[in-house]
RNA sequence: GGGCCUGUAGCUCAGCUGGUUAGAGCGCCACGUUUACACCGUGGAUGUCGGGGGUUCGAGUCCCUCCGGGCCCACCA
């Protein structure tokens, strides 16, 4: 790192030291935001200012694992807004000496892809159909125009995917000329793709190793299904929606001819109902347990049950349990060992064949009835039949009920008996459960209150991570089973691949030891269909970006990395089963600290999101406002808080920035032809003291509040001392900088030249992470290297400088400039003005402090007669104002003449 | 039903472990082109800190309670 290292400490030899000067180039004439982002992105790009140095020893390096955005449409807002705050935080780790490991990702996995490629090139998978060479798709971006599922060429897996790729390299390309534009402060060296070959071996190597260590394993059992997509789904990405129906209040018989009335919102499940079931209290029911009755229309004969999650107060008390209509369902029917009586297939239909349980004549004629329907029509029978024979009571009542939605999904999940595969989490294993737990407390959440979203997601898990998916674009799940001589699949004995081969796809590789013409035969093999869930590859970006298998140097000197930024609605996923994979596969957390962004709210509240169709394009705003305006808006904003989309926010920024800009080109210009000292020697000055002493503890703050990843705290108070400086320091020393208008330069002349190149390369440094492009450009016309190398700055130095100086001599004499100010405002007359005649009634501790800088006082308030200060009495005047200076008394003389304006 | 966050000027938000008259920026009003900046500068007005109780010499800050927003989990009979 080149650095020098922040403001050097005052030399005490007759040495002359060469970082103490700095040669002032070509400062333009009119300073512009335009085309920095352009020109600068460029020359990083060129120098290799983000590189990572790899050299570096772990305590060194600071990693991020850096969120690879979905590419299945396009950022927003939001993207733009937590990323800046990752980037803030990895510019200053920089400054800081470190070696920052920033990679990209690009999340082209799973589901998102797959249905926009349908709908982009109108084709569908079919995985039956064979590879075609050279093969080209019917339509070129037909997105939006919606093809409808029928009229889409089915293609093979192969093709698919191809296509897959073909179109997320060019989504790639657009996202990274984004991200370029935003000055993020990436190693594009650095980047992968979650679907690229790495990721897919990484996903397959870590899945058999899991397999291997008994923490993956496959289950036949009921879970949701979503019909549509016709895949299994995990529990995280259920999502609960409000969906209408009707209760049904429907009676079973008793031998003895009694009614037991059952509520259901599921008539249609009638055929596959397995026992009624109420709770062992409930009075009403103490002589049914036990016994068993018959239900209406199918003269199915049942028992009548009892356990304890059945609620007294809910629908009659007592409830038809069938196979499956709920997840209450399955647990009453794993604990009661009831039978399975499934009459829903994959596809949401009811069965094509008529259940050998049914057996009476009315029942297997309204079976028939019932057979290939939708749970819909199959309910209107059924619902039809019941009011026929008398068996419905009343009519249906319309209620709202809650369903399990897949999140992705718009029809109510199903369940479905099926052969699925699972990775422990701790969801049936209360050992792991625990050390989860205790790797959340290991990691640092920031806020810290998201910490609390971690363990509850992971002390409410009820199942163990169902990672397999019968979906066709993604990481196949990486093993064959043999197919026995009767050709049927032996599924307990899954024939495993050589790491060393990975990755591969069972559905077109051979396994080692057969033949490819074996497939499907009896004594054969057959690959496993399904692909694995897209955070089964999400939950090892550490590892792929790192180098797991690839780079095992890299990954020494990365892993555990030091910061995962992520939005709060993916802890419960893509944090937790990062933190699931490490500590599986090394026994440690993935990171130690987990930034966690919040919204960006429209300004209706509402989060911004592409399905409500209120989400800005954020190339359109970065070239309206420029990168360092918008970059301003979202570092404005906490981390963990929702932050409303406010284009003002973004026009302060933009203001900052241009101010930076103009400051510092004044601040350069009292250089002359002269070469700029930055020794602290120099500065001699009280005010110019007092000012340094005013940095130093901006440095302290700003510094301390990005160690804790408080980067507003951080920007505002470097910002609230910028304006200052602005406006009342650079007003108050402007005189004595410009020097005699000679060659002659005083001490105090040199003071306020040294002053200002060394508060102007301390505030470069502080607003360089957020202002990556106005500091930049900065730095280049009078320094060396780049402000993004530069060292961030530290105190000492200019508290050294300062010496016994406190801010006081600074603010009292801002308050006193603002006093002289008042009057012209007041008497509405230009600030140019003279004042011929004033006294100042000043608080005690202000006295010595003014009359230190009276000579720049009366210089930045064009005061040509006698400045007269007296010690203020409580009763005198409004003590809010300018300090508790109060102006007893004043005169103005007559303005100037407008001086000639050289052009 | 359980949990987390949140309610401060018209708007967006600061107010750290309780301490003098509650802050900033935007917006608004008035004035001003000053050898960096009109993408500017100077000055000004603006609040029963969601309501109500309590602890305290003292509460925007701590406790209780109610009301309003947002989010997560549970709730499918």
């Amino acid at each position: 790192m080149s650095a020098s290292a922040g403001l050097p400490t005052p030399t005490t030899g007759s040495e002359p030291d060469a970082s103490l000067v700095a040669r002032v180039g070509t400062v333009p004439d009119k300073v512009s935001l335009d085309g920095l982002e352009t020109r600068w992105d460029s020359a990083w790009t060129e120098s290799g200012t983000y590189t990572f140095d790899r050299s570096a020893s772990r305590a060194d390096v600071y990693s991020i694992d850096t969120p690879p955005p979905t590419v299945s449409g396009s950022l927003h807002v939001g993207h733009v807004f937590s990323y800046t705050h990752t980037d803030v935080v990895a510019r200053f780790q920089r400054m800081r000496g470190k070696s920052v490991f920033y990679p990209m990702g690009w999340d082209d996995n799973g589901l998102p892809t797959e249905r926009r490629v349908q709908n982009y090139y109108g084709v569908r998978c079919d995985p039956s159909l064979p590879y075609v060479e050279g093969y080209e798709p019917p339509l070129q971006g037909a997105e939006g125009k919606s093809v409808k599922a029928a009229d889409q060429q089915p293609i093979g897996r192969k093709n698919f995917v191809e296509l897959c790729e073909r179109l997320t390299a060019e989504d790639e390309k657009e996202f990274e000329s984004l991200w370029r534009y935003l000055g993020l402060s990436v190693d594009w060296q650095h980047h992968y793709q979650t679907i690229g070959r790495t990721a897919q071996a990484t996903a397959q190597t870590a899945f058999l190793r899991n397999l291997a260590r008994g923490e993956a394993y496959q289950a036949e059992a009921p879970g949701l299904w979503d019909v549509t997509f016709q895949t299994a789904v995990a529990q995280a990405e259920l999502e609960a929606r409000d969906y209408p129906g009707h209760f049904h209040t429907i009676a079973f018989h008793a031998p003895d001819g009694t009614d037991v009335v059952i509520e259901t919102t599921r008539p249609e499940l009638l055929p596959a109902c397995v026992a009624l079931i109420a709770h062992p209290d409930d009075e009403r029911y103490q002589h049914l347990f036990g016994t068993t009755v018959t239900s209406p229309l199918f003269g199915v004969e049942v028992p009548v049950l009892a356990h304890t999650m059945a609620e007294p107060d809910k629908g009659a008390g007592i409830a038809m349990c069938c196979t499956f209509g709920d997840l209450t369902d399955v647990q009453w029917w794993r604990e009661l060992q009831l039978p399975t009586r499934s009459i829903l297939v994959r596809d949401g239909r009811i069965t094509r064949e008529t259940p050998d349980w049914i057996t009476s004549e009315q029942g297997v004629a309204l079976f028939g009835e019932m057979l290939g329907k939708t749970t819909f029509s199959a309910r209107t029978a059924v619902v039809d039949a019941l009011r026929e024979s008398g068996d419905l009571h009343g009519e249906p009542v319309a209620t709202q009920r809650k369903a399990n939605f897949f999140e992705k999904g718009d029809k109510p999940l199903e369940i479905v008996t099926s052969r699925q595969w699972y990775i422990r989490n701790g969801g049936r294993d209360a050992d792991l459960n625990a050390a989860l737990l205790a790797r959340g407390d290991e990691l640092t959440f920031h806020p810290e209150f998201m910490a609390v979203r971690y363990s509850n997601w992971v002390g409410g898990l009820n199942g163990d991570w169902l990672v397999s998916r019968q979906r066709f674009f993604g990481v196949p799940i990486p093993v064959w089973f043999p197919v026995d001589a009767h050709g049927e699949p032996q599924w307990d004995a899954p024939i495993i691949p050589d790491e060393a081969s990975l990755p591969i796809d069972p559905s077109s590789d051979t396994p080692a030891g057969y033949t490819a013409d074996q497939r499907g035969q009896a004594g054969g093999f057959i690959g496993d269909p399904d692909i694995m869930d897209t955070w089964a590859t999400s939950s090892l970006t550490p590892q792929i970006a790192g180098g797991w298998l690839t780079d095992p140097d890299l990954f020494a000197r990365v892993f555990p990395m030091d910061l995962r930024p992520q939005g709060q609605d993916i802890i419960r996923t893509w944090l937790f089963s990062t933190v699931v994979r490490a500590h599986l596969e090394h026994g440690s957390l993935p990171w130690a600290n987990a930034a966690i962004s919040g919204w960006i709210l429209d300004p209706d509240r509402k989060k911004m999101s592409k399905s409500k169709g209120n989400v800005v394009t954020p190339m359109g705003l970065l070239e309206e406002h420029g990168s360092d305006a918008v970059r301003y808006w979202a570092a404005s904003a906490r981390l963990g808080t929702d932050a409303a989309f406010e284009v003002g926010q973004m026009k302060i920024g933009r203001r900052l920035a241009i101010k930076v800009l103009n400051a510092s080109k004044f601040a350069l210009s009292f250089a002359g032809d002269d070469d700029l000292s930055l020794d602290p020697s120099l500065v001699t000055e009280p005010i110019d003291r007092a000012m340094l002493a005013g940095l130093a503890d901006v440095v302290d703050k700003a510094t301390a509040a990005l160690e804790s990843y408080d980067h507003t705290r951080a920007l505002e108070v470097s910002e609230t001392f910028f304006w200052t400086f602005c406006d009342d320091y650079l007003e108050l020393v402007k005189d004595r900088a410009y020097g005699a208008g000679d060659a002659s330069v005083s001490a105090a002349t040199l003071s306020a030249r040294t002053g200002l190149a060394i508060a102007l390369d301390t505030l470069l440094r502080l607003f360089a992470p957020v202002l990556p492009f106005a500091t930049e450009e900065v730095w280049s016309w009078w320094r060396q290297g780049s402000v993004h190398h530069a060292a961030w700055p530290v105190s000492d130095g200019l508290r050294t400088a300062a010496g016994d100086a406190d801010v006081t001599v600074l603010t009292a004499a801002g308050h006193a400039l603002a006093s002289l100010r008042k009057i012209k405002s007041g008497a509405k007359v230009s600030m140019r003005t003279p004042i011929v005649l004033v006294d100042l009634a000043v608080p005690d501790a202000y006295l010595p402090a003014i009359e230190s800088a009276r000579v720049d006082i009366l210089g930045a308030g064009r005061v040509t007669g006698p400045l007269t200060l007296t010690v203020a009495s409580p009763d005198q005047g409004d003590p809010s104002v300018q300090g508790g200076i109060v102006v007893v008394r004043s005169e103005l003389g007559e303005a100037e003449p407008k001086p000639a304006r050289n052009a």
